[in-house]
DNA sequence: GTGAAAGCGCTAACAA
DNA sequence: TTGTTAGCGCTTTCAC
């Protein structure tokens, strides 16, 4: 390994003068900085981060943990925020926590020994309170994405009972009636069946607590879903999330139910293949929120961040999508 | 920070037998260890990476870089990766190329100043071939996943020429003649034009040069593609990966062909919506392709490699889907 | 079974 | 403008 002191010695200068040149600080003269710029490359010289972090006390690293590492919707937010940090020369460092408690925690302790500036999170529970409380008495900021399971910590979460309010009222105005409510059992998201009652009782229509189906997060429930689908014969369905639009979908052309065509469905989260089916869906702004997730971050590492805690809420938006010859219930 | 000092400290030890109790190692009296234990735990003691990678030399830490962070198939590739390592207490620390070289590079040196102990990587360009130089003399195990820029480096790869000589043989079977490849045009891929030529050639058809289309990786199509679909006319499309199938599908329905339907099309990459589709898809064995990675990594990593370069060869299989009522060429 | 001490590669305070 | 030095938190001899 190439070390500061090897190009050092190269050029007969000292560690510190080096280590000025490579980090492009001022007052070295013009000359012997070429000279060490030369070395530097010649010996192909790598700066040691572990070094620095363990110098400095920081490391340009910011901790993501992604709760659902095979949910493209997570992924895509992911891409977005790598992106952003990048433009401020940030690395980036992801933790997956597949919807457990338990790997979240150890998740947060990888993540805290390898000294990140910042942590974004998407919480899967609150049982981690001691290490959040770690984390602040170190002073990084934290922010909570998605969900809010800590209150007094920055959070930018999408509102996803509006989102199912917009579903809900679309569906009902196409003249359904039995709309069905699928959504992944997950704490501290914002009550998607809050949106879908307010639509009901708007619309004076009685609305029936059995079509609301909670699921476990992270496996495949097409059968579960074509069960529920014949016991309780909705005539819609409001997906929660992309991939029980996925199984949903699934369980349709399992139960061969020609009338039940897209038009009958909306899925959280658009996803490309959702334009191409024609199926409306509820689209989270993802690019917005992971910009208001960056800035509140960045803030908070300048120290420009208040002293009361942040909580930001973006709006989804309904995309209605129809095939030619389609549209009212007949 | 809580630190090995301030454990030993509160216990009355020193640092070393803390370290020792940390690590699990033996040589710790039994209810010294108990009250080291415990410290740690009521301290809230978290080791630093930093300073363990900086005095050892090693960091339990794979670096993979991945080409295009938004294609799907990627990520669900790094998604299986990340599991398995994880089996392994192995962490993982991913970098971005978005196919660009110079990007590759700037993630190779960021990935080596945090001194992985092993490198996957989907290789842009063989641009790089300094850096590689530099990790193989690190003893840093290297594997080329998807491409082999680099032909003195092992490497795992999906056999893509016999997955365009499956795609071209079964639509020329069903009678198609002028059939389109469209790809990505990126180095080091073995080349799908070459099974797509073999097909024809089997079937003693003649074919045409321009129905191959290569396009630049990493942006939409879909104009492209329907620009080229009018001018040269194909009555069935190659897509070479699930993106471009998406821009495919997305110039179809611009054109508005009512008789190019899902049955014209494969696409490479199997997604779960073209299943939804009933889109015939290549298949590629990412589950396969990664246990043999994560192997080839691992036997490297615990001194078991061959000297001799290892490349692997997976083959992909085609899923061939149809609607009811649809089939043989009209 | 335990502790003292050196040093991994780097930065920052200080001295020259 | 440059060099010397101490020390970040940890592991690893080596001595006891």
């Amino acid at each position: 390994m190439v070390t500061l002191r090897d190009v050092a010695r190269e050029v007969g200068t000292s560690e510190s003068t080096v280590s000025r040149v490579v980090r492009g600080l001022g007052n070295v003269k013009p000359e012997l900085r070429e000279r060490v710029k030369q070395a530097c490359e010649s010996l192909g010289y790598i700066p040691d981060f572990s070094a620095q972090n363990l110098r400095t006390g920081k490391s340009n690293t910011i901790g993501i943990i992604v709760s659902d590492i095979n949910n493209h919707f997570y992924n895509s937010t992911l891409g977005i925020l790598v992106n952003k940090f990048r433009e401020h020369k940030y690395q980036v460092q992801v933790g997956y926590s597949y919807e457990n408690g338990e790997i979240e925690k150890e998740v947060m302790e990888m993540l805290l020994a390898n000294r990140i500036d910042a942590l974004i999170m998407t919480p899967v529970s609150n049982q981690n309170r001691r290490l959040i409380d770690t984390i602040k008495k170190r002073n990084i900021p934290i922010v909570q994405l998605y969900r809010t399971a800590y209150r007094d910590i920055d959070s930018v979460c999408v509102d996803d009972s509006h989102g199912a309010y917009l579903a809900t009222s679309h569906l009902i105005e196409r003249g359904y009636r039995r709309i069905a409510l699928l959504s992944v059992n997950v704490q501290f998201t914002p009550h998607r069946s809050e949106g879908y009652r307010r639509a009901y009782e708007e619309n004076h229509l009685q609305l029936e607590e059995e079509l609301i189906l909670k699921l476990p997060p992270d496996t495949s429930h097409a059968e579960e879903i074509s069960r529920f689908i014949t016991r309780k014969k909705p005539d819609a369905v409001i997906a929660g999330t992309n991939l029980l639009g996925v199984d949903t979908l699934k369980a349709i052309e399992l139960l061969q139910l020609k009338d039940f065509d897209e038009s009958h469905l909306v899925i959280f989260d658009d996803m490309p293949w959702m334009e191409l089916l024609k199926i409306s869906a509820v689209s989270q702004p993802v690019e917005l929120l992971a910009e208001k997730c960056v800035g509140m971050v960045l803030d908070a590492l300048e120290g420009h961040s208040s002293p009361e805690v942040n909580k930001d809420r973006v709006v989804p938006r309904l995309v209605v999508r129809e095939r030619k010859g389609s549209g009212e219930k007949t």
